[in-house]
RNA sequence: GGUCCCAUAGCUCAGCUGGAUAGAGCAACUGAUUUCUAAUCAGUAGGUCUCAGGUUCGAAUCCUGAUGGGAUCACCA
């Protein structure tokens, strides 16, 4: 649209003697109740041509419709220039640009991102904020890479702590040798199980010792149970072989569970991070920040940074004992991350809760003047909410990840079932449908909302198969396929049309948009932009398939168009959908 | 208390680099299938864009303040 703007600076000039920048050329989509497809906003034209808006409008317009033979027509609306492009340019845009095998392909633009996202802990499984979490990261990272980016994706494990300690301390006293293979649970299920049963045993102990005469504080503190927690974790530290190899023991039954659901979920992984690796990490970030005069020293020995000029606080970076604290390790992992692929850009797929946290790091890191700090990004997103409130894994009110896919499958089946489409299939073939279906409605419902808003999910209301949803997005490609599959004619070349058809032009209109979309959403790192665009996509087709006969076109030339359309509108739903994550049956 | 995020139809959400009569889906109601998949399409109804100011030719969009909701401000991670 860009030889518009250009046009519209030179008649700005030609017809006022003013020049403006193009980016003071306000351009956009007419909206469906006029006519037209651009719309150019002359209010601020007004100025200098001293006249009515209408008028400017209608000068303009007239320039350019005698400067430009892409352009058919134009009306003016108040301040509005709504211009009709030929339908020979739109047809040209379908056979030049949309229908070839690069459509939508970006060059290589030499940058290299990471993104970090998942970044489970190994005490519990997986839960519905972790899948709005890893859906998040992959889909990010297939955007990134549609744009031209080479993306490493990375996973943070956190595989030490107090946390961990607190399932293998419960597994130890009342798991009686509980293992997946003994009880066929899935190891990751196992594990966050005992999870739960210790803090069940520790809040018995929190009453006891409370009811002795102790004070909340106290008790807590005081509890053996979180006593004997502190002590494993300090031989975990110290290397003690029991306790290490517990740790590998249960650790390796987390892995084997989280595999499947990841596999189940559809996210891949080039990189795996462990934090019993990189916990000791930062030190040394530590001992530079003290020699640059970035991080300071109190009396007893604690090593902090003062931020207070930011607007934030200050913050302690190692404590008086020599350990590290959280961030200390964060500090380290950049480095470790930057030194291992020379990253441009490293993208942290992490909660909403953890805004400050980042804040804070890329901050210490900028003034630490590491080079590579301003391609640091915190994709930020909600919490998942349920009616009754927060999820919390310590009290087993979550929605766990696995049992969620088995419903939306099983839901998916029984939507499927009902409609009998899909009778002939084979049994193999009808599982993987419902897994697509399933996991298309679910990962839709994810994604199509602004990442850092909260999201509502209701477990009692099942998530949606139709409307503004994966199903029919996936729906509208299966059925493109039905009709492709019927063509018997060779739809591939270019055929001799000229006139189109609204439905036909607002669908290639839509589909033109889509490379831009792509940019965007890989630009403001948001998924959601790609997912309302393919719905608005899926819905113009639809328009367009129940508007107009494509097989019993009225003939032989139309029929092939509609066929090149229909086709053209399935790749573009198929990729778009992919960039989200989520596959488009043939048939369903 | 300081800081950050959010607030649009009964519900779930788009729209936010200022532009036309604020759009979808769900739920409700009406209609469309001898014709390519009705998980579809067409329509009816549903709005003080939380409130109050300000900037502007023009504000859901920008600024200030208030209200409501959430998060965060650990020698936890």
């Amino acid at each position: 649209m860009d030889f518009i703007i250009e046009a519209v600076l030179k008649a700005v000039k030609h017809l006022y003697q003013t020049d403006i920048t193009a980016d003071s050329v306000n351009l956009q989509e007419t909206r469906k109740e006029f006519e037209g497809q651009v719309t150019i906003v002359t209010f601020p034209f007004i100025k200098f041509s001293c006249k009515s808006p209408e008028q400017t409008g209608a000068e303009i317009g007239e320039y350019l419709k005698e400067s430009l033979p892409q352009i058919a027509a134009f009306n003016t609306v108040k301040g509005f220039l709504n211009i009709s492009l030929t339908d020979t340019y739109w047809i040209d845009k379908l056979y030049q640009e949309i229908l070839p095998e690069d459509f939508a392909v970006f060059k290589p633009n030499g940058k290299k991102v990471m993104v970090e996202y998942s970044s489970p802990n190994t005490n519990k499984p997986l839960h519905l904020g972790h899948v709005r979490n890893n859906l998040l990261g992959f889909s990010l990272a297939q955007i990134l890479s549609a744009a031209g980016y080479e993306v490493i994706k990375a996973n943070l494990v956190n595989d030490r702590g107090i946390h961990i300690c607190k399932s293998m301390l419960a597994w130890q006293l009342y798991g009686n040798g509980e293992t997946p293979i003994s009880t066929g649970e899935k190891g990751d299920h196992l594990v966050g199980k005992y999870y739960v049963i210790f803090d069940k045993e520790y809040k018995k102990e929190i009453e006891f010792l409370k009811s002795e005469g102790q004070t909340e504080d106290e008790a807590k503190k005081n509890a053996p149970l979180i006593k004997s927690a502190q002590e494993m974790l300090q031989k975990w530290e110290a290397g003690d072989e029991e306790v290490i190899n517990l740790w590998k023991t249960m650790n390796t039954w987390v892995y084997d569970g989280f595999g499947k659901t990841y596999n189940r979920l559809g996210v891949e992984f080039d990189k795996f991070y462990y934090e019993s690796n990189t916990y000791l990490l930062g030190k040394d970030i530590v001992e530079e920040g003290l020699a640059k005069g970035v991080f300071f020293e109190k009396p007893d020995g604690s090593v902090w940074i003062d931020l207070t000029a930011d607007g934030l606080d200050e913050k302690l970076v190692r404590r008086s004992d020599g350990t590290s604290v959280y961030i200390t390790q964060d500090l380290g992992t950049a480095q470790l991350k930057y030194d291992d692929f020379d990253v441009n850009e490293s993208i942290y797929v992490v909660g909403n809760e953890q805004d400050y946290h980042f804040k804070v790091l890329f901050l210490i890191l900028q003034k630490l003047g590491k080079s590579w700090a301003k391609g640091l990004y915190h994709l930020s997103y909600g919490m998942v909410d349920l009616p009754s409130g927060k999820m919390k894994s310590r009290e087993g009110t979550v929605v766990d990840a696995d049992d969620l896919i088995d419903e939306m499958e099983k839901t998916a089946k029984e939507q499927t079932e009902a409609l009998g489409k899909v009778n002939g299939s084979t049994e193999e073939e009808k599982l993987h449908l419902y897994h697509t279906i399933g996991m298309g409605a679910l990962k839709y419902f994810l994604l199509k909302v602004d990442p850092k808003k909260r999201l509502l999910f209701d477990p009692n209301e099942s998530v949606d198969f139709q409307g503004h949803t994966g199903p029919f997005i996936q729906y509208t490609h299966a059925r493109i396929k039905s009709v492709l599959s019927r063509a018997e004619v060779d739809f591939t070349n270019q055929i001799d049309i000229t006139a189109l058809d609204a439905v036909e032009r607002d669908l290639i209109v839509v589909l033109t948009q889509y490379p831009a979309i792509v940019s965007e959403a890989a630009s403001s790192h948001n998924p959601a932009l790609i997912a309302n665009y393919i719905y608005e996509l899926a819905k113009t087709y639809n328009k367009f398939y129940h508007e107009k006969s494509i097989l019993q076109a009225e003939d032989g030339l139309l029929k092939i168009f509609r066929l090149q359309l229909s086709s053209a509108s399935a790749k573009v739903i198929s990729k778009g959908m992919a960039l989200l994550g989520i596959e488009v049956p043939e048939r369903m």
